[in-house]
DNA sequence: TCGATCCGTAAGCGGTAACTTACGGAAGGT
DNA sequence: ACCTTCCGTAAGTTACCGCTTACGGATCGA
């Protein structure tokens, strides 16, 4: 599952701006959240295959925080988007000439 | 279903990486894609609804463009995600004190 | 008016995502 | 050694997503 699609899920998303916060362990995410603590692993487990997180071992406990590694393809895509859409969009309100195909 | 969810999506992806680039009509969508007319018109009616395309009747035809308005809400919360991520990946990689909570 | 083109939607199907409970392993304290 | 805490995974259920085919409305040309 890709960085788009683990982002998508709102629990999911919700763990990944809290770690982007400061790191937690998996207990402490679950008593944050309306979800067991099961449901929280295995969101953590598609957010660490994303490379969105990374895992810290500290005695029993696994301290997860946000890893810039997986976000920073997707930022890039987006911005990516957001630079095209505006240029199509002024050409668009300003009834300017088409674009040509460039990608 | 939030821009998020709909971005999430390959072939809807894909449709608006093209739209973002100049726009087009549901058939010529449909003809570059491996996937039926009508799985086109379903995907532009979810990014419609996540204000990520506009439609303008030309026709018969209806010419789907990029909207940055949807787009827009989504990058400021990824760039909030990209920020807080580095800050505290940052401090990880220093050692140094974990941060205070803020939001 | 008739046919062709463009399009949206309903209906139905197969796949899978998200959640729960249940279980078992690993580490720490007493 | 024993109990507790922390965690990951398996199994099963429910719900939704993406796709196809089929159908009907709307617009244009002859």
């Amino acid at each position: 599952m890709d960085a788009w699609s683990a982002l998508a899920d709102p629990t999911r998303r919700e763990i990944f701006a809290r770690l982007s916060v400061r790191p937690r362990s998996v207990t402490d995410l679950a008593s944050e959240l309306p979800v067991s603590r099961p449901a929280v692993s295995q969101h953590l487990k598609v957010l660490k295959d994303a490379d969105l997180v990374r895992v810290r071992a500290e005695g029993t406990r696994r301290i997860y925080s946000a890893d810039p590694a997986g976000l920073r393809e997707m930022r890039q895509e987006l911005e990516g988007f957001w630079s095209a859409t505006l240029a199509n969009f002024k050409r668009l309100v300003e009834d300017g000439p088409p674009a040509e195909e460039d990608g």
